[in-house]
DNA sequence: AAAAACTGTCACCACTTTGTCACCACCCTG
DNA sequence: CAGGGTGGTGACAAAGTGGTGACAGTTTTT
């Protein structure tokens, strides 16, 4: 997995390198736009950390010109005040942006969300937790060795953020960023996700075996032994 | 989860002390900015509370040489008078200040919610007093293990703030406060919360267990060894 | 090209939560 | 003993929240 980073402050890019190295992550820096749209093509990164404000060539022209040829995930680094400069970057197509100053866990998790979305699965082996299994190549939710349900895009993504904090009540609005995106997404959307996949996966959908409702909080996977 | 405390007022770090190890924190302190340099590296505690007024080295400084290594949290402690340098302080990259004097119960929503904001543990450990347990990711109310009730928000609210502060009589004002915040708020409403409350979670609600009536003061939640 | 699937949107229902009110019982003090 | 204050109790309505089904636009598959 690669990431580039283009950053002019080279202590900061610096910050960045070390945290995703941690996170297993190969990474290569930039430190102005040109620099970026080069490295850019020479290294075909899997995954952009663009800093707006760039030398030689502005952030946004680079985020543009990216986007006019791949759909390699982009997460724009601002600063406080720049919000005008977020937007129109997420308009231009970046994928999520992170204001500094951030925590580093901030970043990896958002890094991998983003590559989730993209399609792109960090994760190589399937996902377990009690006796669900989810194949996230094939999208398929195997319960105790056989086939349960055949998920789509959207399912599939909500069920790989909910198994990977298994037993932990997520809020509604971190699974809507999750699922969906920092500018995409909607309560009511996550309402019939959460139905759709219940149809799927529950026995009984009226009373959730699996995935639990917690009132004004979130939803939650439950962790069971074995059962 | 760690936090730092920096202050040189001996008496005012272990009230915030006291209070954050309620929260579920474990506590380190620092009382000048030298100390509180060393601590920081030795530890690297998940959240710094950190006092402007420091002898040795200014708690600007301090600020600024943490953020240019880390981007652990950083709440500032300031007495009313000193605006700017809580605005320098924020520049510097702290992540919010609260003015003294405060109360418990907002130094501990202040922390968690920076904590939240920067990403770090989004579950928060349950509350223990005796034998009940309140979750407050799931808003639960256990008693020796089991489920005991399923609280409102508000109830929960009231249910924390008399755990916080168990064994000790919370006057009806200071119940009020901390429930609906400064503005809203009601002697009737508080009536009708602690009914409601004493509903659920006593075996008799007419000669309650756990929520104590003092007449004439407020209320207390009965700290008992284990009965 | 036709069919199926996927996803966003809406309307509606049921239930919960919460603020408000009225009333009762009790305890003071004068 | 009367009366005011305080706390407890029940009822009720407004607002909010979650669940459900239907439907249309788009994309994907056949």
């Amino acid at each position: 997995m690669k990431a580039l980073i283009v950053d002019d402050d080279l202590v900061l890019a610096d910050v960045v390198s070390f945290t995703l190295r941690r996170a297993g992550f190969q990474v290569i820096t930039a430190h102005d736009g040109q620099a970026a749209l080069d490295t850019w093509q020479a290294e075909s990164p899997d995954l952009i950390i663009l800093d707006l404000n760039l030398p030689k060539l502005d952030g946004l022209s680079v985020c543009q010109r990216i986007r006019q040829q791949t759909d390699t995930p982009i997460i724009i680094l601002s600063v406080r005040g720049e919000d005008d400069d977020v937007v129109r970057g997420l308009e231009l197509g970046a994928d999520d942006y992170i204001a500094k100053p951030f925590s580093p866990r901030q970043l990896v998790a958002r890094a991998q969300a983003v590559l989730r979305r993209a399609g792109i699965t960090p994760t190589t082996g399937p996902l377990v937790v009690g006796e669900l299994t989810l194949d996230l190549a094939r999208r398929e939710l195997h319960r105790s060795g056989h086939l349960l349900a055949q998920l789509t895009p959207l399912e599939c993504r909500l069920m790989e953020v909910l198994m990977l904090n298994s037993g932990h009540v997520l809020p509604a609005d971190t699974l809507i960023t999750q699922v969906w995106g920092p500018s995409g997404g909607d309560r009511t959307m996550l309402k019939q996700l959460v139905h759709r996949l219940r149809a799927k996966i529950e026995p009984d959908p009226s009373t959730p075996a699996y995935l639990e409702t917690v009132p004004g909080v979130g939803y939650a996977l439950v962790r069971r032994p074995s059962a």
